[in-house]
DNA sequence: TCAATACTTAAGCGCGGGCTTGACTGATTC
DNA sequence: GAATCAGTCAAGCCCGCGCTTAAGTATTGA
């Protein structure tokens, strides 16, 4: 649980992508399959398997092959553990910047060097 | 609103790099200097400043000036933006996860081709 | 069995990211 | 005013990323 941040590594890099943000976004509306993943790319179709790939690698996809097509899915998990880790963050960031705000709306205590009008 | 995707880009890139995140970890406790945040990290300073303008140009740090010392904090609102976009997808995925299993567990009307146990 | 389908593998190319060193500017301290 | 400090600018290097084309492998339907 410590080396999380090597998972989290992969699936930020791996959603800075438009083309692969684009297929996730395309697979939270159900499995497809690799071609069908591809039609609407501008972009040959190895392009898309690499770009398929990367997500697998990262853990936000999963696939499996049946006969001759590979049928490719979203898993949330890991998606959960990246929302968690902005969520943390951005809320201890937040509750610093209200405390700041406390601070500076009780004059007297530290005054500010310029008047805040 | 619609370039919004542009920003995301941006911000998703910036968190992707190991170094840029311990940035803004240490930065979660509060401003620092250019030299105080590059002081911990095993690179050269102009690397760090490399680092620092990416996290600037995708709106996570801001900076000012004063005398020779540029300081450096969080502006959490952007962080904002991709939290939004990370927690909307998971929880259209889980649900349709979820109604998936709902109709996995009535059987019946699509009976699975394995049994369940 | 032959042809079409659905990938898969491999090689290569251009560009940008992350890092370096070296030289420089401007603010501060002695 | 010389030395130091904090940061900036510029050039260059290396490597990985995103993409391509070309050729190969299974699977499937006629």
């Amino acid at each position: 649980m410590l080396n999380q941040a090597a998972d989290i590594d992969q699936v930020l890099a791996a959603l800075a992508d438009p083309t692969r943000r684009a297929i996730v976004e395309r697979l939270g509306s159900g499995p497809a399959s690799v071609t069908t993943l591809a039609a609407p790319l501008p972009m040959s179709l190895p392009a898309v398997v690499q770009h398929l790939q990367v997500l697998e690698r990262s853990g936000l996809v999963v696939s499996e092959k049946h006969g001759r097509i590979r049928t490719c899915r979203l898993d949330p998990t890991r998606l959960e553990t990246v929302e968690q880790w902005i969520a943390d963050r951005r809320s201890t960031w937040e509750r610093r910047l209200d405390r700041l705000g406390e601070v500076l709306d009780k004059p007297g205590q530290q005054p500010p060097k310029a008047g805040m009008k």
